[in-house]
RNA sequence: CGGGAUGUAGCGUAGCCCGGUAUCGCGCCACAUUUGGGAUGUGGAGGCCGCAGGUUCGAAUCCUGCCAUCCCGACCA
């Protein structure tokens, strides 16, 4: 069955070792309909003969010549994830999954160094604590799945139906998020200042009808952590948003390696229910901003809506103040597009779940044995510096076969040893960053190696850093504002009168939206690129994901 | 939900117009030779042709209905 991600169009894996740079190949005509956005894809979709660049060798579209496929080739043949029998719900691999527990491991730790506990809520929630909250029902109704029977049977016919005598009083609906449900439980914990604050975090999964999905970037069954806290004042519920945008920040930037902006959202743009919307914004190889991470001030909102008082020190009823945060498995949706490249994942050593594979080159069993004597010891001392090393000995793949695996699954270091090199006391370095390699000594192995990974790591980053610096354009005219859209797509940063209305004008004239205030905005005077009313401050636009 | 397309082996496909139980490549299995960038040879296994009806002596092919998926919109923290 076809499906997306497959559709490496008619990939003849053969034809692609031929050495000129494209080869030909007659593929089924497939008409595109929309004619609106003539671009090269429209008329490479349209060809008859495709020309495909070397590099599909691994089954991968080059990305420049289709960004979506060339991710959607990525996830999949990297094998972190599948489609399922599911629309719009994937199948996490083990690969991709290792990486999840990586990103969850780190992120707990900082949230408990945060005075931060996990608890867990239940995955069905009341249909009517939605209707508790009006914008946040507002925001969620029409994606939620719901549960309205309990029961199957058969019809005699050997088919399984709903049993309708099985119908619910009132229907559950799976959770999109848990606020409802949390601030429900939360007013029998809190009666007293004394009581405050509570500082909870969940490990859940949610689930979001979306029209469209993607692959780790918008599924409707997705992974992700929420952290739900209670405080007794509004000084305090901020500081505490902030502080956790701040954690997702340290996060993004020394972990994934990707830079990102800290900003507030728009009154547009803000989470349904929350009084302010804190997110970082990260900037994707296409020009598209991601959204990967938000943190919430929810007022009091959630407090009125469920009835959460508290008595005071000084003995008087007041409502509690709430904070809602999240990131999710759309990080590494993030984690690939920021940093990949057509010969596979490139993936920051301190997320990659191998961080160094050796591929022993041997013809006969006595060399192996040699060769896996010096990678026992190799691996012991590089694992007394943390440091996670594969030894990749299968007899049943020749090396240049491992060599392209662990490429495309971004493993940060590669080691190959041959008999020469146990001759030698060398071994063959490759990085997967910058795609080089090196012969080095096999004594002071494990401190290269291990100096090495910091520097991929530094690397990954700093071209992460510059090509967002790059692609991040003031403009002062709508019209550059647009032509920049079109030709070099990035962050703008441009004035805004900060009306919603001509927020809403920009986006439907050109789809892009403002993705945040930055927090660290320079006032300065200016006029609104749209309607030239006055503005103090720049604000970032960009299409995003 | 609107517009368009597509479902044939694990993957990618040919065949369909013009009805006769399915083509090719990759992958898979066995053996042999190989192993410093995706090995080669020989032999072999693998198919409710998306599902359900209908027409017919006979349906992957023609007709009807359904289902699923993808693309473009709309939608989306």
């Amino acid at each position: 069955m076809s499906r997306a991600g497959t559709q490496c169009k008619g990939t003849d894996e053969k034809n692609s070792y031929c050495n000129v740079p494209f080869h030909i190949q007659v593929v089924k005509v497939r008409v595109r309909i929309s004619f609106k956005f003539i671009n090269l894809s429209a008329i490479y979709n349209n060809c008859k003969v495709k020309f495909y660049p070397i590099n599909m060798s691994k089954g991968v579209i080059s990305k420049d010549e289709d960004y979506s496929q060339w991710f959607n080739d990525l996830v999949i043949k990297s094998d972190m994830a599948e489609y399922s029998p599911v629309r719009g719900c994937m199948i996490i691999k083990p690969y991709g999954y290792s990486i999840w527990e990586k990103i969850q491991a780190v992120l707990d730790q900082m949230f408990k160094d945060t005075g931060h506990s996990n608890a867990y809520f239940p995955l069905l929630i009341p249909k009517s604590f939605f209707s508790k909250e009006a914008s946040h029902v507002e925001g969620f109704a029409k994606e939620c799945a719901v549960v309205t029977h309990y029961r199957l049977k058969n019809d005699g016919d050997g088919n399984i139906i709903v049993d309708e005598d099985a119908k619910l009083e009132e229907e559950l609906i799976i959770r999109p998020t848990s606020e409802t449900i949390i601030w429900n439980t939360y007013k029998g914990w809190i009666q007293s200042y004394r009581d405050l604050p509570i500082l909870v975090n969940q490990w859940a999964n949610v689930m979001r009808w979306e029209m469209r999905t993607r692959l780790f970037l918008r599924t409707s069954e997705f992974l992700w952590q929420e952290g739900h806290t209670a405080h007794a004042t509004a000084d305090e519920a901020i500081a505490e948003t902030e502080q956790m945008l701040e954690i997702y920040s340290d996060f993004a930037e020394n972990w994934m390696a990707l830079p990102v902006v800290k900003g507030r959202k728009t009154p547009n743009e803000r989470f349904a229910g929350a009084l302010d919307t804190y997110c970082i914004e990260a900037l994707m190889q296409d020009g598209k901003a991601l959204q990967a991470g938000t943190s919430h001030f929810l007022g009091q909102n959630f407090a009125k809506a469920f009835d959460v008082k508290f008595t005071t020190r000084d003995n008087k009823q007041d409502f509690v103040w709430a904070t809602s945060w999240g990131v999710s498995t759309r990080l590494i949706g993030a984690l690939i597009m920021a940093h990949s490249d057509d010969a596979g994942l490139v993936l920051p050593p301190k997320l990659a779940p191998i961080q160094v594979v050796v591929v022993p080159i041997y013809k006969h069993q006595e060399e192996l044995d040699n060769i896996a004597t010096f990678v026992a010891g190799l691996t012991k001392e590089l694992k007394t510096k943390g440091v996670s090393v594969k030894f990749d000995k299968r007899d049943t793949h020749r090396p240049g076969a491992k060599f392209a695996e662990y490429e495309l699954k971004g493993v940060p270091l590669r080691v190959a040893i041959g008999s020469r090199d146990m001759q030698n006391g060398t071994v063959e370095l490759a990085r997967r960053d910058t795609k080089t390699k090196e012969t080095v000594n096999q004594d002071g192995l494990a401190l290269h190696i291990e100096a090495l990974l910091e520097e991929i790591q530094n690397n990954i980053y700093k071209k992460a850093f510059n090509f967002r610096a790059e692609n991040t354009t003031e403009v002062d005219t709508y019209e550059e504002f647009k032509r920049m859209l079109d030709e070099q797509p990035g962050f703008l940063s441009a004035h805004w009168d900060g009306t919603p209305e001509t927020e809403q004008r920009i986006k439907e004239e050109t789809k892009a939206t403002i993705r945040c205030i930055p927090l660290d905005n320079k006032l300065e005077e200016g006029k609104c690129i749209l309607t030239g009313k006055p503005s103090t401050q720049r604000v970032l636009f960009a299409r995003a994901y």
